[in-house]
DNA sequence: ATGGGGGTACCTCAAAAGTGGTAGTGCGGT
DNA sequence: ACCGCACTACCACTTTTGAGGTACCCCCAT
């Protein structure tokens, strides 16, 4: 399997940098690029017909942006490997990348060799990050924590207490055996915290908390 | 700063890891073991009382875990950098070990040298992470994605339309209306589709969905 | 064509949720 | 000592939900 070749395809909106990247893949036998598109259109196009073993694709292009590219490609049914390449590290990207199913996300100055030293890991089915997207995934996935929505401060022990509850689907009664309170206190609070909230039902609220805790992180 | 001498502490039920941690932290003169801990309880209040600039913390202990450990210290309000140091990489831990507050989560089978200049990184206030551990933090933000519950497929166009409704926090007039249907239909869409989830109210309709579909992320 | 599933609508009924108000207790701050 | 706030409880009342059931339409598969 390593001995394979590996067909690539690079889409870049900067020739120069497309020129660069095929030199540095030259540098291996078993990688060969195979196209190159410096769109998003042409790219998925591409891919479709081509069916490419790894797609390099840079995140910041001018028109479809990388992101919206590699959605496009997944839609499309296109199971290439693909490893994004960029100058951001903006942590929106990454989380959105991956999830989108990138599989890698690599920054262009990265150096040469472990650059590609990370493309032949990517091929070999692993995901691919660079050394400074470690922290911002980390800190993206630690985020819900930090965050203490100012909204949060201004609920009482309690109200936040049932809000934790609400959010775990109960129901009033329910809440109220659990704290040993009559069910009609039960209302009185969620009453007044769907008010500090502004919120309408208990669902929003349940629907609110769970995203502010980050479901099931 | 960096000439500064930092006080680490040791937790770990094992004496021999200990024993051969505090030998590699030997070798920098900067760094000073002021307390060991074979138990979480220890830890804790050995935390509270010296507050170590770095604690390095065994995942995998007997009695009160590594993770219930750290999250108590973070209860205490123990704000020294704390790395953990396992040999699981269980997903789940990760995950888990740095949302409750930890700055590393390092393998036991980590090339000495590269333990000691990662403890010096997390010492330096960056959050370090084995690289093995890379790969299992993209796979949880990419988790949401991949898995499509069976009990999903058991509904119909109509009823999962409808839950993703729900889980907005709408109403079933409200529902009724973004629909053009009557929201007697609505609620026999519900009940149908409560009914195949298994789930007793619209508020844990909507918090399991919210939580397949992995929040914000 | 006959039957079944999905979608729609309507009915009834009981339970749950939400709103308004009153009110007692306990605690911390002025 | 007094005030305000959190917490508790109860009442009355409206709206929303969820569980039954029946019924009609449409489409597709046997």
């Amino acid at each position: 399997m390593s001995e394979q070749i590996s067909s690539v395809m690079l889409v870049d909106d900067h020739p120069l940098l497309r020129k660069g990247l095929k030199q540095l893949l030259a540098l291996e036998d078993e990688l060969e690029v195979i196209a190159e598109a410096s769109n998003g259109q042409d790219a998925i196009k591409l891919a479709a017909e081509l069916d490419p073993d790894l797609i390099i694709l840079d995140l910041n292009m001018q028109g479809m942006d990388g992101l919206e590219t590699l959605k496009r490609m997944r839609d499309e049914g296109v199971t290439s490997r693909i490893v994004m390449l960029t100058v951001s590290d903006a942590d929106e990207d990454i989380v959105k990348a991956i999830s989108n199913g990138a599989d890698g996300y690599l920054l262009k100055d990265t150096d040469p060799e472990v650059l590609l030293d990370q493309i032949k890991k990517a091929l070999d089915g692993k995901m691919v990050l660079s050394e400074a997207i470690t922290q911002v995934l980390a800190t993206a996935l630690r985020r819900p924590q930090a965050k203490t929505p100012a909204e949060l401060n201004s609920l009482t022990n309690r109200e936040y207490e049932i809000l934790h509850l609400i959010a775990k689907g109960m129901s009033n009664k329910v809440i109220a055996r659990e704290l040993n309170i009559s069910d009609g206190t039960v209302k009185v609070h969620v009453k007044h915290l769907l008010k500090k909230l502004g919120l309408r039902s208990r669902v929003e609220a349940a629907v609110w908390m769970v995203n502010q805790q980050g479901g099931k992180l």
